[in-house]
DNA sequence: TTAAAAATGTTGTTTATCCAACACATATAG
DNA sequence: CTATATGTGTTGGATAAACAACATTTTTAA
């Protein structure tokens, strides 16, 4: 295990950041939040952002990404496998997120935001897959991961547009047989 | 008007030792808390601890200055006399600070605290005196300052060991004839 | 359309913070 | 007594953060 420490003044500023981007994006939309806003907020100087992030759309991607992660609980998968518990788990995390999101108003950004979504998916479902099938095929569990990533985020795409009289888990279940039996 | 900004960074850490300190400060006895301790909870640097103060001690008398001056609301008495109103919110901001020190358990260090009281006391009483009494002999409005900072200080010690059933305005209010309108 | 204002990124220099290491003091226990 | 551990205060070198200045681009208003 590389354990290569990082100065805590980084963690320090980047939490800063952070958490001064998500506080703003309470109070406006994502095109309307400069710069400027975030490091008045963060209460740092603005050449120290640039040395952080490359823009505000990098700084969009990893804070959505940490705060996904979080909300995806990635240790606890970390040592499981692929099963209708993990999976219906995955699930409503998912769907739990893009509620979170909805109330932030990151609108005109739904794309970079899916695609940050699907990307977390994959690494999770490509983790899980190699722990639970040692030895085999390295692409097709890529993939797999793949093709689960999508489907599992197309799914939740879908409840929120048309279902949502079903709970999330209910939803989810009934596509379950089909995924861990096979379609055979 | 001097204004050298201080660098933000100075402001921060300054603000994290002292509110650690703080912390700490309400959970154990002043006796029990070392340096590590501080750094620890402010998430700093021991070796910037002492960049910023000479020893623990040294932290002591700032944070009680500094709490006490916000007690004091000191810019509130800048542009003020000394009068009776002036002297009775003095006195309850005395006893205030005090009553909220008492729930700090700094035992062992009442004399230090006491030092730092008086010391604070009298720079507010000898601005307000030379505003008051402009182009008059300074050393005089010191030697007035100093016992007038001795007298309050003394008065709140006595107030809390005796009187208690007294409101602290009630017990001040009457000695303030004898103080405004001097002896004979 | 144009001028002023505001936001973006970048750069070089200075300063505050981190870190590891050190000598020294003060317990605490075997 | 002695060894082990814990706290104090200091140092030198490495690095992150602050700052001011600049050229560009984008917004805003007139």
């Amino acid at each position: 295990m590389s354990e290569a420490k990082t100065d805590p003044r980084i963690l320090r500023t980047r939490k800063f950041i952070m958490d001064a981007f998500m506080e703003l994006s309470a109070k406006k939309e994502f095109k309307d939040i400069t710069v400027k806003d975030i490091t008045n907020e963060a209460m740092i100087n603005r050449a120290t952002f640039y040395y952080h992030f490359e823009d505000i759309y990098d700084l969009l991607e990893k804070v959505l990404s940490e705060v996904l992660l979080i909300n995806l609980d990635c240790n606890a998968y970390e040592n499981s496998e692929i099963n209708e518990e993990t999976l219906i788990s995955i699930f409503t995390a998912i769907t739990n997120f893009q509620n979170a999101l909805s109330n932030r108003c990151h609108r005109g950004y739904e794309e970079t935001i899916a695609r940050i979504i699907r990307e977390q998916l994959e690494v999770v479902f490509y983790r899980m897959l190699v722990r639970q099938h040692e030895g085999e095929d390295k692409e097709g569990l890529q993939v797999t991961a793949v093709m689960l990533a999508w489907g599992i985020y197309g799914a939740s795409v879908e409840w929120r547009r048309n279902v949502k009289d079903v709970t999330p888990e209910a939803y989810i279940q009934s596509a379950i047989p089909y995924l861990m039996k096979g379609l055979s």
